[in-house]
DNA sequence: ACAAATTTTTAGATTTGACTAAAATTTTTT
DNA sequence: AAAAAATTTTAGTCAAATCTAAAAATTTGT
């Protein structure tokens, strides 16, 4: 596989959600940065040699074997994605650039020794869960921040807007990966959040409560 | 820069032994594998760019912007050489093709956090010397054990004397090819040396030591 | 010195992945 | 149910990196 077929398999397997959705063709091309006709010559391509499933006119979605591909690519973005954290000492807003070139290196032993250094973890810097060798994942219960109910406390597991903007935000305010947040009170008028992170009582609005993931305890 | 043009210039910087020698299109070709009307090709644009001198018919020399750009590449190289032997495990002998991948990865900081990871090192799993980043470095050379001086530090790369008795010895004794090892003391009346190897201090005999290559630094 | 052998370069073709412009198909509006 | 709009595909180019075959330059052998 080269490397432009690997980014197409990628693409088309994060924007159909995992596993079913078929994909457009527009879509592809704004995700790669290209035009729809490149992505039409490219699917057809990947339609031979049995990576997708295609119908003319009709959208494409990932075949058996290539969701295999797939979740094997994103296995290896997300344990890079670790190792930058963990062992480099990157932050999590920089980690992501540096994994789509090394997503790419060829070597099974690579990657599986790469995962033993790092004590097999499940979750990447963002909160994603790792694919295991075989491809299977366990679905984390996620739960947007602004949807837990008073009272209840979680788990910080994850962002649904990885924008640097965000990224930086959340750190200037110490909110972390592996955060335990409590729900201390809701305003009913602007859906804004008073919350205990680490013994320490905050106010955030409602927009950034709707893109930080919690893993609800209980 | 592209990935087949960083492998050309690196290629023209091994075959010019390190800076002045002038390279054959022939040896280019051998070395990457591919026709030399191709290298031709190439020559002609790393010319363009300033990255080789080049005169028709009259071979090829790195400029000082190509030298500078091969020896990045073979720091990342090395570097990388010794992540997977320090950190994942891999044995000397197994790093180089996966290597060869991961010297293209592009990403300033990640090469120089990799380096801090590992400590700074020096010389690589095969012993050789590992450039600065401002592209400074030692030059190695290979030495019999016996004649390496008291307070240096080598790579075990090779055997004089292949025999069984011989090999079983080293086998005996953990000494294998890769492994770093530092001439603590040696011993006027009998020759034999007080060396540690792995953490672990052992003596072994003048014979054994002059059966022995290392590549050391300086 | 000069013919033969070797090395190197050019000419022309191929493959991959992309592009523009135009045609075909599907979807949305009226 | 057309007409209009949007999406998708095809047709025809292009650039990068490669190839084969042939020409040009250099080196070698007598
Ligand atoms: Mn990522
Ligand atoms: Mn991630
Ligand atoms: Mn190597
Ligand atoms: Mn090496």
């Amino acid at each position: 596989m080269t490397l432009s077929e690997e980014d197409y398999i990628k693409i088309i397997y994060h924007l159909g959600k995992g596993e079913q959705g078929t994909v457009s063709t527009n879509a592809i091309a704004e995700k790669m940065e290209t035009k729809p006709s490149s992505v039409s010559d490219m699917i057809k391509k990947l339609s031979e040699k049995g990576l997708v499933n295609y119908k003319k006119y009709q959208g494409v979605t990932l075949s058996e074997y290539g969701l295999k591909v797939a979740l094997s690519i994103v296995r290896k973005h997300r344990l890079w994605e670790v190792f930058l954290v963990e062992k480099l000492e990157f932050s999590w807003d920089e980690v992501h650039e540096v994994a789509e070139q090394l997503e790419h290196i060829k070597s099974e032993k690579l990657i599986d020794m790469l995962d033993k250094h790092l004590g097999f973890p499940q979750i990447d810097p963002h909160g994603d869960p790792i694919p295991s060798k075989s491809g299977e994942f366990k679905k984390s219960i996620k739960r947007l921040l602004n949807e837990v109910p008073i009272g209840k406390e979680g788990i910080c597991i994850g962002v649904k807007d990885s924008s640097p903007p965000f990224l930086k935000f959340l750190d200037k305010n110490k909110i972390a990966l592996g955060d335990s947040i409590f729900v201390v009170d809701k305003e009913e008028f602007d859906g804004s959040l008073h919350i205990k992170i680490r013994d320490i009582d905050i106010r955030i609005s409602d927009q950034i409560a709707s893109n930080l993931y919690l893993r609800i305890i209980e």
